[in-house]
DNA sequence: TATTGTTATACTCTATAACTATA
DNA sequence: TATAGTTATAGAGTATAACAATA
């Protein structure tokens, strides 16, 4: 991995790397990579329609059905219908699907803690900003 | 796309916008992404067997075959008998593929220069290092 | 008529196993 | 016996189309 190559080759290293050396965290609590992203999304307490929440984490809606069953039949999240709309239920965090997601963020943090080692505070901050960034670049 | 998300969700996201923004560039020259990184690999000169060109990628041997198949067929790459070994194949790029390569690396690095706009040219400096950082970290 | 959630189907991408020719 | 390249097959992941309930 050169500090010459794309851009675009960097990002995917860098993201392959993370991606394996969380895989083993995620399978540990039960967890794939996707149903993570979907607890990350509702952690902060939002309770999207489904469609808003696919189109928020940028997956197909109709993938997501099969995801949230077993999230919801490990009693991660909980549907209801929503008051507004009879046709669109609403999905949200149960408090033991807060835990988890709390717990499984948290040994996150530690394995890319320890990937960033030998990064001073400030360069880890500009790459979370530059990454931000590009992220959200037109 | 929140600085306060998981690095890996960061990095997930921003190799997603340059993928989607340099696809067009790709799809323009005739070139898939996997295509375009073996070209990649083999422009600095290297002269790998197929089963080293697979690792260095991180591809599957098995599928970078029909890969080769179609580049050789577009004339950008050459298999050759490797002298030392009858049982393997070199593979190197051809002068129309190092043009080819050459050309949308041009293209893609304006696309990428493009999506760095607004950063300061030290930032994109260690921008780059820390993914390279990131990617080769144990 | 359009939209949400859902199912079913088809398609693509990826991984595994087996074959050949060499070593 | 093991390895490089190849092929064929099976599996996972993804996209497309259609349906029922509701707007």
């Amino acid at each position: 991995m050169n500090e010459d190559d794309d851009l675009g080759a960097l990002c995917a290293g860098a993201g392959r790397a993370l991606a394996e050396a969380e895989r083993p965290v995620l399978e540990r609590h039960g967890l794939s990579m996707w149903q993570y992203v979907v607890l990350s999304a509702l952690a902060p307490g939002a309770a999207p329609s489904q469609l808003v929440l696919a189109q928020q984490i940028r997956y197909d809606k109709t993938r997501l059905i099969a995801l949230l069953d077993a999230l919801e039949a490990a009693g991660l999240v909980a549907r209801e219908p929503d008051p507004a709309d009879r046709r669109a239920r609403v999905v949200r965090l149960t408090p033991e699907g807060a835990r988890r997601h709390a717990a499984v963020r948290a040994a996150i943090r530690e394995v890319e803690d320890s990937k960033l080692a030998g990064l001073p505070p400030e360069t880890r901050r500009q790459l979370r900003s530059a990454l931000a960034h590009l992220a959200n670049a037109d």
